[in-house]
RNA sequence: GCCGAGGUGACAGAGUGGCUAAUGUAACCGACUGCAGAUCGGUUUUUCGGGAGUUCGAAUCUCUCCCUCGGCACCA
């Protein structure tokens, strides 16, 4: 079995093979934090969350990396609409963005630089362009990379020629003086003394959008990369700069061997924007639905494809996932009086072939909508299953495994980091569920049915379901 | 202007040359149940934007037409 990727740079499907072994370096670009972290990053840092476990999975050794952008023209600018030093508001926000990924059970990267904190190794690499000749300081102190020093590399990842990138950045207004040709890009921008700043060679200034990927994924990775991400807005400028200025500095080629782009999130059709007024937070969301959910619909549609954000959607997406969920615990009922001795009843078997098919969907450029697909299938076996025959203990444990097995890499059935709170649940103990339900168990054998409701419809308003069942009653609560 | 993605059943969304086109949701019917829930079976679903062609055979390849959405130096 192959794992295959498409690669943004040959926009080919493509066998995955590391640079070095089953070592993989994989950088994925951060949030710049300004604000707190909306759907849109949710979208990405999940999509790429279960492409680096699966890695692992597969049995990589990932070495992930995601930065935080802390300092940028737009923290600046947020900070001066507030008041607030615009060091205090980008931690403030780096902080909600780690919280929201813990929500989110996104794993935390093996490292998460802080471009604030990598201001030197910044300009030891501006230092090293210079010397190449591949920089160039302006009379105003500005650094600005040459792309004449690599133009056979402009549009390798956006696959546009440097005309039809003019032609679109001809609409732009703000196109910055002092360079010598249009396309160039800031590495160092100059600032004045009352805004935040570093002192450099070139004065007091800071590092331009895209060097700081360079330097920190050479720095917690390697000069070559196995594979980058990001979300396909950042295509161009971003990625194909960082081509630019990462292979000037190394001189080796290529800087990844794989781009992996995850496609945009709308919200009801319509693209995610602060002027349409259709945007949303993670914690806006999480308010209303479990954090299993929302991995769930992210989950369940490839990562690639454009999802469609809006509330029937996530509903869909929990009643689905309930379905599963709901399998998990009919298994964990029948275990109560399953037999000790070996009864497979087939479940060996289709554990085998539904992990085969599994590895088969994810293999193909991580086809989780696929894989959970075939998820569901499983389950109705399962069911079918455990209510016409009755499996050994050994058997349900091992059905159990596989749910657990293929969770590590989607991350979509724990909610116990869930922060949406449990809608009307009262606090019931269970000595009183069960004073209840043997009250009720009395009722139901004298068929007092009108009795034996009340109380059922009594504990569901407190968040109790009562499921009557062949071998009596079961309760949970309601998640 | 340049570049890209896509149009599949009520809806969402896989599949990209060959058994009855996954899967989920919804609605309805049936089984189980006193009823409900959960679960299982069935129906909505001979159908893949229109047309032409290639082929023994196409949702899948070619041509053409129509439509939708996105990117082009703020962005996940």
């Amino acid at each position: 079995m192959v794992l295959k990727v498409y690669n943004t740079l040959t926009r080919k499907m493509e066998e995955f093979i590391p640079l070095q072994g089953k070592k993989v370096n994989m950088y994925v670009c951060g949030p710049t934090v300004y604000d707190h972290c909306h759907l849109g990053h949710a979208r990405s840092y999940i999509s790429f969350d279960v492409i680096r476990r699966y890695l692992i999975y597969r049995g990589y050794d990932v070495n992930y990396i995601s930065n935080v952008t802390d300092v940028d023209d737009k923290v600046i600018y947020r900070a001066k609409e507030t008041g607030e030093d615009p060091f205090t508001l980008s931690a403030r926000f780096t902080g909600s963005f780690i919280e929201d990924m813990e929500n989110l059970s996104v794993l935390p990267p093996d490292s998460r630089p802080k471009v604030t904190e990598h201001i030197h190794e910044i300009i030891e690499a501006l230092k090293t362009l210079l010397k190449k000749g591949t920089a160039y300081v302006t009379q105003k102190g500005n650094v600005y990379y040459d792309l004449s020093s690599s133009v056979e590399k402009i549009g390798v990842l956006s696959h546009q020629t440097a005309e039809g990138l003019l032609e679109g950045s001809g609409r732009r207004v703000d196109v910055e003086d002092d360079k010598r040709y249009q396309l160039d890009f800031a590495l160092w921008k100059v600032v004045p003394e009352d805004e935040a700043g570093w002192d450099s060679p070139w004065g007091r200034g800071r590092p331009g959008w895209h060097i700081e990927c360079t330097v920190m994924s050479m720095k917690y990775g390697s000069e070559q990369l196995d594979i980058h991400g990001g979300g396909m807005d950042l295509i161009f400028p971003h990625h194909e700069a960082e081509i630019h200025q990462s292979e000037s500095c190394t001189g080796k080629h290529p800087f990844s061997k794989y781009w992996l782009h995850n496609g945009f999130l709308t919200i009801s059709k319509e693209k995610m924007s602060k002027s349409l007024g259709n945007f949303f937070t993670i914690k806006e969301v999480l308010k209303k639905f479990p954090a299993g959910t929302v991995r769930f619909f992210i989950t369940y549609t490839h990562y690639r494809s454009t999802v469609d954000f809006n509330e029937e959607a996530l509903e869909e997406a929990g009643r689905a996932r309930k379905r599963l969920l709901n399998t998990i615990y009919n298994i964990k009922n029948a275990l109560f009086d399953a037999p000790d001795y070996d009864k497979d009843c087939g479940l060996g078997e289709l554990i085998e072939q539904t992990r085969y098919a599994f590895i088969t969907a994810m293999d193909d450029d991580f086809n989780t909508r696929e894989a959970i697909g075939d998820l569901f299938v499983f389950s109705r076996k399962v069911n079918s299953i455990i209510t016409d025959e009755e499996p050994g203990k050994a058997s349900l444990n091992h059905v159990i495994g596989l749910f657990s097995e293929i969770d590590e890499v989607l991350g979509i059935f724990d909610d116990s980091k869930s922060c949406a709170p449990e809608v009307n649940i009262i606090e019931l103990s269970e000595d009183n569920i069960i004073e209840l339900i043997s009250i009720r168990d009395n009722a139901r054998y004298n068929k007092d049915w009108k009795k034996a409701d009340a109380i059922r419809d009594e504990l569901k308003e407190k968040g109790i379901a009562l499921e009557d069942g062949k071998e009596g009653v079961r309760w949970r609560r309601k998640g």
